[in-house]
DNA sequence: CAGGCCATTGTTTTT
DNA sequence: CAATGGCCTG
């Protein structure tokens, strides 16, 4: 049953003492704090592996829970390359696909409609806006977005109405707002992302002979980047260990793996807070430390190590390695943003033809961070023009695409006729003269009769009823015609019968929009080949805890699927009923917003946010921008914990590269359309010298934190030339530092100064010269302020 | 009812 | 600079 000591299993066999440990660790709750780069996926992964090849735990006993689609994918994939398991019947998902399939298993103990639909953020915003109109809300004083963003932190919070601590009048109404929302939701069998979490943690918290199985059954929970969790998520992983009375569950273990210094996310409600929570909570006394680094060299590591020690309060951890260091962190200072993406153009050419390490560098495995999205459009352009393949990470997603919500909202009516959210979408688009005028007639009688907009057409008269009967009876119609077809044809038939293609064939730019319908129609496909419909579909048993090992799991007439789905819903173990292929296939869209772009395959460079590069690495990483303002961002500068969040962000960006570093910030940039002046970032002063290369001269920076103030900006328009102004010569040779020399405007630090929209402040100093000069003011009335000379009118004052 | 024009306003992102 | 939203006219 257990390992034989003499013989170690051959899943250890690769993995370092610490790893191994983690992996092997007893049946207890336990932390492993798992740096950058460390294995962590690895260990995860591994410690299923073990548990199952040991005998100790059955494929039905685990629960794995991670953040992304992709990460519960990568999981599945390496785990199935272990072992030969079927992965799709495990419990291995994002919360939310998890709470998806906890809540199809048990809709009518949870009060919910057996085919509810998924509400995304748009879908969400849309329906709070509905709320707020239908109420006569103010807009000016409650934004939608506002309400919607207070909703969402009640449920993350873990709060319905009634617990939500009203102090004013205001709260008083977005409660109520709130409880409306909630109202509305039901009546239209929706839910949205913070429900899915909420209402299947109340079942487990509430229902006692569910907690009590679902306790007995996950022998084993392993949570992935534990320090994302919010408040909602860890009482949810709470309930599976303990009971509300604070008495301990059936003595299963809770396996977290988290990183504190990689916590980016507290903007949207992660606490890192969980990590020492769970440590006192569950009296954890197994606390594993994964330090040694297998991605970068020493250089890289030690500058990573020297940023992150500035922060107080960490759980604490250094990054080793057994590489040599490599080479030195490269340190690139531009005159503008466009030189700044001329030079990593330059740099790049460099790289790909082979001056990089180890000969010549492929292009996907250069990656260009950055702070914001906005930063990307200089370095496209740069690249554009040079006609260098990149990829561009963000941005709106295949499913969020309005065509494809189009598409999808005409599907989910078939599905469920009372979801007014997808009615109102699609109920004049294609334009079918239907205005505002009717829909608003239309949402007096449904409420009136208490009814859905579906439901309530039928009570309508005149003309304007006329247009709507047509629609609903097109719906209705659709729905009938679709009962017995293939998922794809049922599209096919929606995207004609709709109108929507011959909509957009009449569209200037319509056609990618079609060619994304045609491309639903295909994802439609494949997702029912993924999931088994059509086929015969093994039921898996699930819900019956198999004390059997491995071999139980396995079903030999089942071909091991290259991407497991993970939100799959197992059909019901009473009735064997699942849902409908176009049930699940518009979950799945929910769920899953799928790639932002594709064009993949290419050799590319990489571009993306710091954010959208966690959990990835690079030979190669460029992080752009790095200026007191932008990273760290002058929203976060106010407050310690919103700079630690920056300085863990940059520790972040860092750690992404495995062979070489370059930093690189910019004395002008070009941002809202204003020139921007900025100093270079405070993040530069903590670095270890020892580690950097500087490319341009280091010069004398008033920026970080010695002073303290942020990056102001001078509010001149930027000339009218439009940037053109900058080109190769102008960075070949590198920026003239501040020289001690005379200045000619007669200005220096100390002085008294007029500014005819800022009125009256103190040089603080000077900077640059000619036409690059530029003077840093501290204003009486506005602050601290860059401002360029050759622009603004600044008269001193005797 | 629909399309066009002007004013406003700008982190980070997944589900 | 750009995207988005509200308002106004044909």
């Amino acid at each position: 049953m257990f390992p034989d000591v003499e013989t170690p299993s051959p899943l250890l066999q690769h993995l370092n003492p610490e790893q191994r440990a983690a992996v092997t660790l007893p049946n207890e709750h336990a932390l492993i704090l798992a740096g950058a780069g460390s294995g962590k996926t690895r260990v995860l992964t591994t410690r299923i592996a073990w548990l199952l090849s040991t005998g100790q735990l059955s494929p039905g006993g685990v629960m794995a829970v991670t953040f992304t689609n992709k990460a519960a994918k990568e999981m599945m994939t390496r785990l199935s390359s272990m072992l030969p398991v079927n992965v799709r019947g495990m419990w291995i998902g994002t919360f939310h696909g998890l709470c998806n399939r906890f809540l199809r298993a048990h809709w009518k103990l949870a009060n919910l409609p057996q085919s509810f639909q998924i509400l995304d953020t748009q879908d969400q915003l849309s329906a709070v806006k509905r709320v707020m109109k239908q109420f006569n809300v103010d807009e000016e004083r409650f934004p939608a977005k506002e309400t919607q963003w207070f909703i969402g932190g009640c449920k993350e919070d873990g709060l319905r109405p009634r617990d939500v601590q009203v102090r004013t009048e205001e709260d008083r109404r977005r409660v109520e707002l709130y409880q409306l929302y909630e109202e509305q939701c039901a009546r239209e069998g929706v839910v949205d992302f913070g429900e899915l979490m909420l209402r299947s943690y109340e079942l487990l918290r509430d229902n006692d002979a569910i907690r009590a199985h679902y306790q007995r059954r996950f022998r084993h929970i392993l949570i992935d980047e534990f320090q994302d969790t919010n408040k909602l998520q860890y009482a949810w992983i709470k309930i599976f260990a303990f009971n509300p009375d604070g008495s301990s569950g059936a003595g299963n273990s809770i396996f977290a793996v988290g990183d504190d210094d990689q916590s980016i996310y507290a903007f949207r409600g992660a606490r890192v807070g969980n990590m020492a929570d769970f440590v006192r909570e569950f009296q954890v006394r197994h606390q594993i430390k994964l330090e040694q680094n297998y991605r970068s060299y020493s250089n890289i590591l030690d500058s990573a190590n020297a940023l992150i020690s500035h922060n107080k309060g960490r759980l604490g951890k250094n990054l080793r390695t057994d590489q040599g260091p490599g080479e030195p962190v490269r340190v690139y200072e531009a005159p503008t943003d466009l030189a700044e993406a001329q030079w990593l153009l330059e740099e790049m050419r460099h790289l790909v033809r082979g001056d990089g390490p180890e000969g010549g560098t492929a292009r996907r495995e250069i990656a260009v961070l950055y702070r914001s999205n906005a930063q990307s459009r200089v370095i496209e352009t740069a690249l554009f023009n040079a006609g260098v393949p990149y990829r561009v990470y963000g941005g709106l997603r295949f499913f969020e695409r309005a065509e494809i919500k189009h598409a999808l909202a005409y599907l989910r009516l078939l599905e469920n006729p009372n979801d007014d959210t997808s009615f109102l979408r699609v109920v004049n688009f294609p334009p079918r003269g239907i205005g505002a005028r009717s829909i608003e007639q239309l949402q007096d009688a449904a409420r009136a009769a208490g009814c859905s907009l579906h439901d309530a057409v039928s009570a309508t008269t005149g003309k304007a009823g006329a247009n709507l009967g047509a629609f609903v009876a097109k719906i209705d119609v659709l729905r009938e015609q679709t009962q017995n077809l293939s998922l794809r044809e049922i599209i096919e038939l929606v995207l004609q019968h709709s109108g929507l293609i011959e909509q957009y064939r009449a569209e200037r730019d319509g056609a990618e929009r079609i060619e994304n319908l045609e491309e639903l129609a295909s994802a439609a496909e494949s997702f029912v080949m993924q999931e088994g419909f059509g086929r015969d579909a093994v039921a898996l048993p699930v819900d019956e805890l198999s004390q059997s090992p491995v071999s139980q799991g396995l079903d030999p007439d089942q071909p091991l699927l290259n991407e497991p789905a993970p939100d799959y819903v197992p059909p019901d173990a009473e009735t064997g009923e699942t849902l409908s292929p176009l049930a699940a296939f518009l979950t799945h869209a929910a769920l899953e917003a799928g790639d932002n772009q594709a064009s993949a395959g290419q050799d590319a460079v990489q571009l993306m946010t710091v954010h959208s590069a966690k959990g990835l690495e690079f030979d190669v990483v460029f992080v752009t921008g790095l200026e007191e303002g932008l990273f760290p961002s002058e929203r976060s500068m106010s407050d310690l914990d919103g700079l630690e969040e920056e300085r863990r962000l940059m520790y972040v960006a860092i750690t992404r590269a495995r062979k070489r570093l370059y930093l690189s910030h910019s004395q002008t940039r070009l941002l809202h359309g204003q020139t921007r002046y900025n100093v270079r970032s405070r993040f530069f002063d903590e670095l270890p010298e020892h580690a950097l290369k500087w490319l341009t001269p280091k010069n004398q920076s008033f920026g970080g934190s010695a002073f303290g103030f942020g990056a102001g900006y001078a509010s001149t328009r930027s000339g009218g030339g439009g940037g053109g102004g900058w080109n190769a010569d102008r960075f070949a040779s590198p920026p003239v530092p501040a020289q001690k020399a005379e200045p000619s405007h007669g200005l220096k630090a100390g002085l008294q100064v007029f500014h005819t929209k800022f009125g009256e402040g103190t040089v603080l100093s000077i900077e640059g010269q000619g036409d690059d000069a530029r003077a840093q003011v501290k204003f009486t009335r506005h602050g601290v302020k860059w401002l360029a000379l050759a622009v603004a009118k600044l008269t001193p004052v005797t």
